[in-house]
DNA sequence: TTTTATTTTTAGGGATGGCTAAAATTTGGT
DNA sequence: ACCAAATTTTAGCCATCCCTAAAAATAAAA
């Protein structure tokens, strides 16, 4: 069992691993958690004790396969029960991490296993990240970054990168949500912005937002 | 916001002050809460200086409107969380309070304004206990014991006064359950014990099981 | 009314999870 | 290769919430 700060560094760990291939520095961890280099370094050192991670000093530290599990298994949590609250309790996708966040750390199995069934054994949190499942696998699917698409190419919308409220609400204001159809009508190869269709909207979009929406092609 | 910590002190406390009346000793505390004395002193100081309950040395502890309110709360959490776990994922009245334990900790209004909708706005929980408004309020209810009816006397059982798995069990068994009629078709003076009428069953119970079992007479 | 037993508080300390400041190590520029 | 900058660790400290042991206050008995 592992307590609540525990919990959120090994997923933070988990998070930073998955996006950037290697050891995962100190700094990035107290940049990811919002805490100092110092209390990083402590705690760093508590969970290599636990075996959950393996920590070289200065060279940085990298999940083991316990590690992994554990910290996939929190991130299902979190993102069963934002399933949960937008499906259930009609929250916008944009007000349930904060809550999220809380709730991923109640410990239960059961729990788990009968809010999976009850939301349908969903594959998809509402902001299109993928579920682990209950041995902390993740289905790999084949998704781009929308500023990687050229002209003429479409796709449809399968995720967000980022998923702050500002963002989401932008994405709300130009009908864009999880399974709206994207065309590329045009692509400036200078600042990469681009116009696109959405419904029979064509409107400008700059290459942040291209760079945080994740779009399935076939 | 309150820890919890605090909020578990809160809610012993206020269960305390419903059953014993008057001002709740440091001892007392103590065993409701599986903790030692000197451990309640502390945290009891900490808590007057925040108000939330009035505290006079080697005299005892009250809870202020404050606390009362605070305490309200955090048991209308619980309440309508067991109501989920019962009604939506399905799981036994005996299974339920462990994880309601940790799920009344989750902070947000939002959250349970919403559950509260969800769950139709109940007013008791799985054992027949009442969920303070958002108020803190209770909706007062004439029920009595099972222990205090006398022979002939009839009524619907609305509640369980302890709630530990043996007990539900035991009642499960007895295909006694919120909602069921029982007729006293006997009583013994000498210890208590009944002989009563479940359905088409008639069978024996001890004064121990009769004062657990709260029922509503009309 | 003493004496004894019980209850409650205080003193001192441990584990967890933070912090700042200073020291050690690595990295990068010249 | 050397110095400067950035990164990382260590040392020492703080707050929370728990503990044991000892002291103080209250309650119960003699
Ligand atoms: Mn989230
Ligand atoms: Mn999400
Ligand atoms: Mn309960
Ligand atoms: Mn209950």
């Amino acid at each position: 069992m592992y307590s609540l700060a525990e919990e959120n560094y090994l997923k933070a760990i988990y998070h930073l691993e998955s996006k950037n291939k290697g050891a995962v520095s100190t700094n990035a961890i107290a940049e990811a958690m919002d805490t100092k280099p110092s209390s990083v370094t402590d705690m760093v050192q508590k969970l290599a004790e636990k075996k959950v991670l393996s920590y070289i000093k200065y060279k940085g530290t990298s999940l083991t396969e316990k590690g992994k599990k554990t910290a996939a298994n929190v991130i299902r949590k979190h993102r069963l029960w934002e399933v949960f609250l937008v499906e259930k309790l009609n929250f916008h996708w944009d007000e349930v991490h904060d809550i999220a966040e809380q709730l991923e750390h109640i410990h239960s199995e059961e729990l788990i296993s009968r809010l999976d069934k009850f939301l349908g054994f969903p594959d998809f949190d509402p902001h299109g990240d993928p579920i682990p499942d209950k041995h902390g696998n993740i289905k790999p699917t084949e998704k781009k970054l929308l500023s990687e698409l050229h002209k003429n190419q479409k796709g449809v919308c399968v995720g967000v990168k980022e998923s702050n409220s500002e963002f989401l609400q932008y994405l709300d204001k130009k009908h864009i949500t999880i399974g709206t159809k994207i065309s590329v009508l045009g692509k400036e190869f200078f600042d990469g912005s681009m116009v696109i269709q959405v419904g029979r909207d064509q409107f400008f979009i700059s290459q942040k937002i291209a760079e945080n929406l994740y779009i399935q092609t076939n």
